[in-house]
DNA sequence: CGCCGTATTGAGCGCTCTCAACGAGGGTGG
DNA sequence: CCACCCTCGTTGAGAGCGCTCAATACGGCG
C-alpha cells in the first residue's frame, strides 16, 4: 500500500499544492519580524474565516486544523476549490493584486490560525526579495495547478472526479508521521460533493461504486483508500 | 451597443486577464537590459510554439497575432485553457516554478513574437524587485480568475460557457482603437468548442440557439456579439 | 468538376441532475 | 429513559442535457 501511495503522491504533484510560505528560508531579521507581527486566532468548526466579497484583512497561517475555501454562486451552488491542513497559508492572494475576497474560508474542524495583518505583510514583501521569489514560485505552481483542474472539471465525468478528490484529500489528511498509514479522510458527504463538483446523491453513489469495487472503505464519516493505484488510474489524469 | 458593450466588460474583470507584463514600470537600465535580450521569432498559422513535457526556454511577448494555450489529454481530447492576443506574455510560468510546461502554445493566425530566453529572463528577476512585484500582481489576479474558471466548468452548463468564452473572446479580438465596434470573433468551431469545453456539434446547436435569440450574428468563420449585456446574464457570473 | 476539410443537422443513448421517500444517528426535552 | 426531532446519509425513479454516431451541406482549392 505504501509504494502505491507513494506513486499516487508523485503523479498528483502537477494537480496538488501545498501553499506553503517556508519562513525559514527569510534572513533572521525577517523572521523575526514575522514573529512579532503573528497574533493567534482561534475560529470553532463551520466558523466563517472571511467572506467573498470582503476586503482581505492579512495572512492566515494553519497552526491546528482544516479550512475549506468555497465559493457561493447567485444561485446557491457551493463549489469548494480548496482544502488547506496544517501550516498551509492562505487568504493573502487578494493583498497581492489589491481585490476583494473572492471566495469563503470557513474552519472544516476547530482551528488555531497564525494572523498576520495585511500592512505588516506588505510592508514585509516590499523590502523582502526571498519573500518576493517564495510566493512566484508558489503561484506559479498552483497556476499548473489550476489549469489542470480546469481540464478535469471540462472534460471528465464524476468518477473520474471524485477519483482525483479522494486522492488529494488522502493527502490534505495525511498525518506528518504517518507515512505509512492510510490517512483518515474526515469529511461530510456534502462538503465532498461539492469539493467533486457534483451533487449529493451522485456523489453517495459514486462512493458505492468505489466501496463496491474496494478502493475505498468507509466506516460513519471516514473515507479510507484503499487501492490510490486504481483510483490514479481511474482519474484519468496522468 | 458600446456602453452594453463596456458593462459587461467590467462583470468579466474577475474572469478574464491580460498577461502583460509592462516593462516601462521597470527602471530604465532594466529596460534597456530587456530591449537588448529580446529576439524577434515569426510562426505561421497552427503552428507550435511549444509543447507540453518540454521544458521551458523563456518568454515570448506577441507583437502580432494570437496563440491560443491547449491541453491535450490521453484520450485525444483538447481543451483551450487561454487564448493571447496582442502585447500579452506567456510561457514564463513553468520557469518560475522550475516545472516542465503543462499545455501546448500554438498559434492562431500568423505571428510575430518577441522572445527573451530563459536565463535573461531569471537573470533579470532576481535583481529587480520591480518585476518581481509585477508578475506577483499579475498571477495573484489570474489566480482569481482561475478560481472563477473552475467554478464555472464544475457548476454550469454548455449556454452559460459559451456565453462566457464569447464575452472573454470579445475582448481579447477587440482592435486596440475600435472600442466603439463589436469585435470579429475569428475563430474556427472547433476551437470555439474546445475553449467552451463542449463538442463540436453540441457548439453549433448552442450557437444556433444564440443566434435565433439575436445575441450573436455570424458570418462565416466570424461571431459578432450583438447583445453582450445579454450574454453576461446567460453566463450567470454575475 | 471533384475533393477535402469544415460546418450543420438529426437521432438515439447514457450520464448526471432533480425530486421524493426512507433510514440512521445524535442531541434535546419531557 | 425514552420519544421526538433534526440533520445527515442512502436509495429509487424519471427527466433532461450533452455526448456520440451518422448523414448531409458548404466552401475553398487544385
Amino acid at each position: 500500500m505504501e509504494q502505491l501511495n507513494s506513486s499516487a503522491e508523485q503523479s498528483l504533484s502537477g494537480y496538488h499544492f501545498n501553499s506553503v510560505i517556508d519562513w525559514k528560508e527569510l534572513p533572521i531579521a525577517e523572521q523575526e519580524f514575522v514573529k512579532d507581527a503573528i497574533r493567534v486566532l482561534k475560529f470553532k468548526k463551520k466558523a466563517v474565516i472571511y467572506s467573498m466579497r470582503e476586503n482581505p484583512r492579512g495572512v492566515y497561517i494553519i497552526r491546528k486544523g482544516k479550512i475549506k475555501i468555497e465559493q457561493v454562486s447567485y444561485d446557491g451552488s457551493v463549489q469548494i476549490l480548496f482544502v488547506y491542513a496544517e501550516s498551509e497559508a492562505f487568504g493573502f492572494r487578494p493583498l497581492l493584486s489589491n481585490e476583494l475576497h473572492p471566495v469563503n474560508a470557513v474552519a472544516l474542524e476547530d482551528c488555531e490560525l497564525e494572523f498576520i495583518a495585511a500592512d505588516s505583510f506588505l510592508q514585509l514583501l516590499r523590502t523582502s526579495v526571498t519573500l518576493s521569489n517564495l510566493l512566484l514560485q508558489s503561484l506559479s505552481h498552483e497556476f499548473t495547478v489550476l489549469v489542470n483542474r480546469i481540464n478535469l472539471f471540462a472534460q471528465r465525468g464524476i468518477k473520474e472526479r471524485l477519483a482525483f478528490a479522494l486522492l488529494v484529500l488522502n493527502e490534505k489528511y495525511r498525518q506528518p508521521a504517518d507515512t505509512d498509514v492510510a490517512p483518515e479522510i474526515k469529511i461530510s458527504r456534502t462538503d465532498l460533493a461539492n469539493y467533486a463538483g457534483t451533487s449529493l446523491e451522485n456523489l453517495v453513489r459514486t462512493l458505492k461504486f468505489f466501496k463496491e469495487r474496494k478502493l475505498v472503505s468507509v466506516s460513519g464519516k471516514s473515507i479510507f483508500l484503499l487501492n490510490p493505484d486504481a483510483l490514479l488510474l481511474l482519474s484519468g489524469i496522468q
